[in-house]
RNA sequence: GGGAGCAUAGCUCAGCUGGUAGAGCAUCUGCCUUACAAGCAGAGGGUCACAGGUUCGAGCCCUGUUGUUCCCACCA
């Protein structure tokens, strides 16, 4: 028999059984008829990604679920995987090739292509070491990146199948240009910040001379593409005005009035300037009104040559030259200070551009309405059920989906367009001569949205456009876990996704969880510094406790705070259910079968197998819920103050006893309950567990293959475990009557206990003795004891003569505060069971609870009054 | 402008379909009781944000108010 160390120290345990776990193949999971399949397939990190708090949590979660089903005999395939993040990537080593000067124009496209992949050999290996780190239980034989074959593979199958259904198209629209990264990106990634910001209220002159036009705008500099001003169709104060025509200050253009309904009449001046290449608002109008669209800006947000002498100059160069300009020429009436939204890049925070370009679109209307259909219809459910209105909200307002990108590192577009002719051909593989004219192809330069991939991964990392084995058992999958902040970036598309290419939903629970914040609760970012590395926590107090608290914090959808006390707490949990299997294997269980009960059980048998068998019950019910907080919570407190504080306490009694039968029976239930934990709490703390169940007899070669408990209707002991309780609370009243008393519990007294019940305080007088500080008890129906302090329980009086520390009107004040307690209940019960409303109306387990509270209420405040009676 | 979450002990949070409030940490008292001082035994501490309503009964359901956090739309 293993010896364990006098304290849990997670170095020297975690490495080392992962490593066990690995080499038995415990984390692959095969197609298995005999089997039911269950499968997570994992939100993939980036490749750049360092492991933060936000993984910890999100993989804590997936792994307690894919270990709970593949403990229940389960084929439980967890699939691990890479995103190859195109934006943030490609940011990086083009951040990293300027430290040597060079540039991506520079080396080229196939240079750059080749430096990202030396990249990703580098650095994609090490999130997922960082994942191990936490216990998680991946498969890593089917482990996946976006841009493998496989995956590629299936995201050109897509674009092809998306295209030729007429659901992707190319064209020019207004989208959102990041001038700092140099890519479109689409409406999801556009961040709203709250900006300082001017409304300057600028004048354009009528053409004819005969007056002015006030109208007001943010961007003044976007006036260069000013192709007209609109004012509401209804508005009087300028109805005389449309169809006039006005001269753009500064630029000499003559633009026209028209009236358009978007223009609201309350808010500034009534009048808006409109720039269709820079503002999606204006496009729309100008579309309308036929008007010409001006592009003054060059991709990095410069103006270009239209912008005449402001030419060169960036966005903030031209805005204060043009408001300097527009004051000297007499144009500028005023600047009032106003807040408000700027769009932003999600990736690098610089303002977006909006502006015309030729990009490809995922046209979502077609999409988006099955997908809305199977949320609607419960097909596909999100836990906390709320989520499905932000959802709902999101794919019924949906525009399309801007899919190209300007960047090199992602799925480079199948599209081919004719040098000769200009046709476009969209092909899955890779096509040189134009079907049309045999002219030359030449492929798109762009490359797909990074989310565009992630969109296929419950399906493409099961093989498809394949028709596999896997992709048959495994998908639907089950359970996506993930934040609620990207609902919109993968959950969504891959429903869409899923509906469209397999034709079945791609999972059916969708498991929603809140962010990490700090002990402040302020969001961890860079920026502030205030993030914890999870690494630095697991090294200091280990996975499991880490994993504990991430899980016990934890109530679906809801933000939840980091706090070393908290990590902490569970690191002494660790601590605690290391000792009390120290203290098992210290009585040499040996020889002790695993999984079997005794022939004979005595009363505190029954009562903690009633116990432990009425909380597996519980926890897999919390569990099928996805309330993992509440599941763990219910494992802690009973192998705390159930199991340690009560059960190990009275086995003492047994194990240090002649009786050689007795201690073997003990030490068999100890090591069933203690095994019992171990595996409800093994999918939280899964390394404490396996080092433990290791020790301690057992029958499967690891406990994460082990069968999970179930609740099995001939534990219940309903009787013993009623008994056992009021042995128990007599022992709480006489402990909570002697510490009161400042009585150290070395000292030792004799009690007498009154009872009608004797036969049950008969069989706990040993415990009496060991856990309330009593040398000889006596058990009968009435005694007189000189000098006797009583504990009064509803079962039972103990009498402890205690002369020297008695003082009467002391002993009489408590009993009739006890006493007014009892009567006060007493009261309230009978008030309400002698409400006829209350009885006819309660459902009848209520009434009979409410009824055994008030008879244990009247059986007490009778053990007060007689106690009360001796002391007169 | 639309929507959602949160508000419970000093702090951080549980409280599952309404049955009469809990945990961890902190505080106080007493204990080295041979698994554990990262521990053991006790104790104190809450008009469950506020105001109404439904109900025999509300922390939980409904309406409104306040505070707070967030999401979406977008303000020319």
């Amino acid at each position: 028999m293993k010896e364990l160390e006098k304290q849990y120290n997670p170095q020297n345990v975690e490495d080392r059984i992962y490593k066990m776990w690995m080499d038995g193949g415990y984390f692959h999971a095969e197609p298995d008829e005999n089997k039911k399949p269950y499968t997570i397939v994992i939100p993939p990190p980036n490749i750049t990604g360092q492991l933060h708090m936000g993984h910890a949590l999100d993989e804590t979660l997936q792994d307690i679920l894919i270990r709970v089903r593949r403990m229940q005999g389960y084929s439980a395939l967890w699939l691990p995987g890479t995103d190859h993040a195109s934006i943030a990537t490609e940011a990086k080593i083009v951040e990293a090739m300027k430290k040597e000067g060079l540039t991506k124009e520079g080396i080229g496209r196939e240079a750059f292509l080749e430096r990202a992949w030396a990249w990703k050999e580098k650095y994609g290996g090490r999130i997922v070491e960082q994942l191990k780190k936490l216990g998680s239980s991946c498969d890593w034989d089917r482990e996946r990146f976006t841009m493998d074959e496989g995956c590629s593979r299936a995201v050109n199958e897509v674009f092809v199948n998306l295209y030729n259904k007429g659901l992707i198209y190319r064209g020019e629209r207004i989208i959102n240009w990041c001038p700092h990264c140099l890519t479109s990106i689409s409406d999801a990634e556009v961040d709203f910040k709250e900006s300082e910001g001017n409304f300057w209220h600028l004048r354009y002159p009528l053409s004819d001379g005969s007056g002015w036009l006030e109208l007001a705008t943010t961007r003044p500099e976007t006036m260069l593409g000013d192709t007209a001003v609109a004012v509401n169709p209804k508005d009087e104060r300028y109805s005389h005005l449309v169809g006039k025509t006005l001269i753009l200050p500064l630029v000499g253009r003559e633009i026209p009035i028209v009236a358009d309904d978007y223009v609201e009449t309350d808010f500034g001046t009534g009048v808006v300037k409109i720039t269709p290449a820079h503002d999606p608002n204006d496009y729309e109008v100008g579309l309308r009104h036929n008007l010409p669209v001006i592009n003054v800006m060059n991709d990095d947000a410069t103006i270009n040559e239209l912008g005449g002498k402001y030419a060169g100059m960036t966005r903030e160069e031209c805005r204060k030259a043009i408001v300097a300009d527009l004051e000297a020429g007499g144009y500028l009436v005023r600047v009032e200070p106003i807040t408000h939204n700027v769009g932003t890049c999600y990736r690098c925070g610089t303002t977006i551009e909006p502006r015309m370009s030729k990009q490809w679109f995922v046209k979502m209307q077609p999409l988006a309405d099955p997908a809305i259909e199977a949320v609607r219809n419960k097909d596909i459910r999100f836990v906390p059920e709320r989520f499905d209105k932000i959802y709902f909200n999101w794919m019924n307002n949906i525009k399309d989906w801007c899919i190209s990108r300007q960047l090199w590192w992602g799925h480079r577009i199948p599209a081919y367009y004719c040098d000769q002719c200009g046709e476009t051909v969209v092909s899955k593989t890779h096509v040189d001569t134009c079907p049309k004219c045999g002219g030359k192809l030449h492929q798109d330069e762009d490359t797909l949205d990074t989310w565009f991939s992630s969109a296929l991964w419950p399906f493409s990392t099961l093989g498809w456009p394949d028709k596999t084995k896997e992709l048959d058992y495994f998908y639907p999958t089950n359970t996506p876990v993930t934040g609620y902040d990207i609902i919109f970036f993968w959950v969504a598309r891959m429903i869409f996704s899923g509906l469209e290419h397999m034709g079945k939903k791609p999972f059916d629970t969708v498991f929603i969880h809140g962010i990490v914040r700090d002990a402040q609760g302020r969001k961890m970012s860079k920026s502030l510094g205030n993030g914890i590395d999870p690494l630095e926590v697991i090294n200091e107090m280990g996975a499991d406790a880490l994993r504990l608290m991430l899980a016990n914090g934890t109530s679906p959808g809801n933000d939840m705070r980091y706090s070393e006390e908290k990590v902490r707490a569970c690191r002494n949990f660790c601590n605690k259910i290391w000792n009390a299997a120290r203290f098992i294997l210290m009585n040499d269980v040996e020889a002790v079968v695993p999984d079997q009960l005794p022939g004979t059980l005595r009363i505190e048998d029954r009562w903690i197998l009633h116990q432990l068998n009425a909380l597996v019950g519980e926890v897999t019910e919390n569990i099928d819920r996805f309330e993992l907080g509440v599941a763990v919570g219910k494992i802690y407190d009973f192998t705390w103050d159930v199991f340690c504080d009560w059960y190990i306490e009275v086995a003492k009694l047994r194990l240090n006893g002649e009786d050689e039968q007795a201690k073997a029976d003990c030490k068999q239930v100890l090591v069933y309950v203690m095994t019992g934990i171990l595996k409800l709490l093994h999918p939280f703390m899964p390394f404490i567990t396996e080092e433990i169940y290791d020790a301690l007899p057992h029958s499967c070669g690891s406990i994460m293959i082990s069968p999970f408990p179930v609740f099995r209707e001939d534990l219940v002991f309903a009787q013993d475990e009623a008994d056992f309780s009021r042995i128990m609370d007599l022992i709480k009243a006489v402990r909570a009557l002697r510490s009161g008393m400042n009585v150290p519990p070395s000292k030792k007294a004799a009690m007498y206990i009154e009872t009608k019940s004797p036969e049950i305080f008969e069989k706990g007088v040993a415990f009496i003795q060991r856990l309330a500080g009593a040398d000889k008890v006596t058990i009968g129906e009435s005694f007189e004891v000189e000098g006797a302090v009583q504990a009064v329980t509803d079962s039972a009086r103990a009498l402890i003569p205690m002369a020297d520390l008695v003082d009467r009107e002391k002993e009489l004040a408590r009993l009739n505060k006890e006493l007014a307690a009892a009567e006060k209940e007493i009261a309230a019960l009978s008030g309400r069971l002698s409400n006829e409303q209350f009885t006819s109306k309660a459902p009848a387990h209520v009434i009979e609870a409410e009824r055994e509270k008030l008879k244990k209420a009247q059986d007490k405040k009778e053990n007060i009054e007689q106690s009360i009676a001796k002391l007169v």
